[in-house]
DNA sequence: GAGTGGTCTAGACCACTTG
DNA sequence: AAGTGGTCTAGACCACTCT
């Protein structure tokens, strides 16, 4: 019944559910791995690779010669944002309405910064975006986007209203694979007040982030901007292999 | 040669260098999987354990049915905080004079946060520690810092004006294996003010972390304050799994 | 000493890219 | 069609924990 290859990604969910179903409850041994290799009819290295995965992911950790445990769980407030598996809005409010407004749609030939940052020569031309996302009607934040409107044929306003990473995956069958996110705070400056309510003391918190393709080719790169207190952003770090 | 086991994580060191010493360059298409097994005199499943280290770092990306490449490398600055690898400031800064001033050290016992976030009882006393830390002289970091007395043993100022990791790491000789971090902006309180000289438009950054042994047990709770020019925070995200 | 996870091997088949 | 990475297997030995 294997969907062909990738079944450690599917025995990791399998396995993720009974811990959020507390089939395996928090600090329990959870059957070693052996047994899970019967049960799910695959090799002890295919139980350690999906296992692997859920450890990474602060779900569960192993002791050697004891066996593995479920970890204690985190709390993690609605608002936050587990920042290694962000992508796009629409994806982390699921359940809410997040819609846009353009402030800014043109095609321009890329500065020195974005240059870089996209691995680009100055006379390729990028598309610059500024929209202001609302969640449920309310400001929520700023986004200044930069992609090469080579790789990202046919954008125009009304997918720009959406989710510009749907139409990426859905309609330009484009995957995406990694990113390199920078955070840090900031002062307002004059469009964070505007739009987002800041007053001259609100601090604001940014997102630099460059994303990539499959191939490795950088397709975004953008600034996100919200204030101080529209939530955080949560880094899980488990297993450090240097 | 091999150390006994971990050939893996050697043999991504050594590709590691090869990267940084420009041996690959940029973009360059690396020596395909059976090649470095036969270099390293290891099998091709080893070589895929180091290699997948370096793509989750960042350093490579591969294209199925053309091979492994060089990614573009980001430029970190000095003073950004590479989130995923922090094992504190003495090691971030291994270059310069990293001190720290006690503002407070006394032992209590946990509040409900607290005992939530280390996981103890209201009766097991914790240090509350609150260090000023500095970096060649200046005035760098606020540290508060709450640890279980029964984990951390014999905690005296001595070793808290220089690395508690350290102190960890070697006298105790405990090892921590992950890491649940949140980082937020905020307006800076009296005590940033005194300290970090944050005017009242000046934000802070803020890291609230609980940091765990291998047997996931949680020793550390911090929340550690910089001023928001003091550095980013630098998130690499490759190869989503799920 | 028995049991568990950590690592490694040699070989296999598949999915995808490239000439 | 040939070559590359992705995944998987069956089995092995080691390091560590538990008793």
């Amino acid at each position: 019944m294997k969907t062909q290859n990738r079944s450690y990604r599917e025995i990791a969910e399998v396995i993720k559910k009974r811990i959020e179903n507390n089939e395996y409850p928090i600090n329990a041994l959870i059957p070693k791995q052996v047994a899970l290799a019967e049960e799910f009819s695959v090799s002890r290295t295919t139980i350690a690779k999906a296992l692997d995965i859920l450890i990474s992911r602060g779900f569960l950790y192993t002791r050697r010669g004891a066996g593995t445990f479920v970890t204690k769980s985190m709390v993690l407030s609605k608002q936050d944002f587990y920042v290694q598996d962000y992508i796009g809005l629409t994806n982390q409010f699921p359940d809410d309405t997040v819609t846009s407004k353009i402030i800014l749609f043109e095609i321009v030939f890329p500065d020195e910064k974005v240059q870089s940052a996209l691995n680009l020569k100055a006379e390729v031309p990028v598309y610059n975006v500024i929209r202001l996302r609302l969640l449920n009607g309310q400001n929520y934040m700023l986004e200044h986007t930069r992609m090469p409107v080579h790789l990202i044929k046919g954008l125009h306003s009304e997918i720009l209203q959406k989710s510009i990473y749907k139409y990426i995956k859905e309609t330009l069958k484009l995957t995406m694979s990694g990113a390199w996110r920078k955070i840090f705070a900031d002062k307002p400056n004059e469009q964070d007040k505007e739009y987002l309510g800041c007053t001259e003391t609100d601090p604001v918190m940014r997102v630099e982030q460059i994303v990539c393709l499959t191939d490795g080719e950088p397709f975004e790169y953008s600034i996100t901007t919200r204030k101080y207190d529209q939530g955080s952003f949560i880094v899980i770090d488990q297993k450090s292999r240097f």
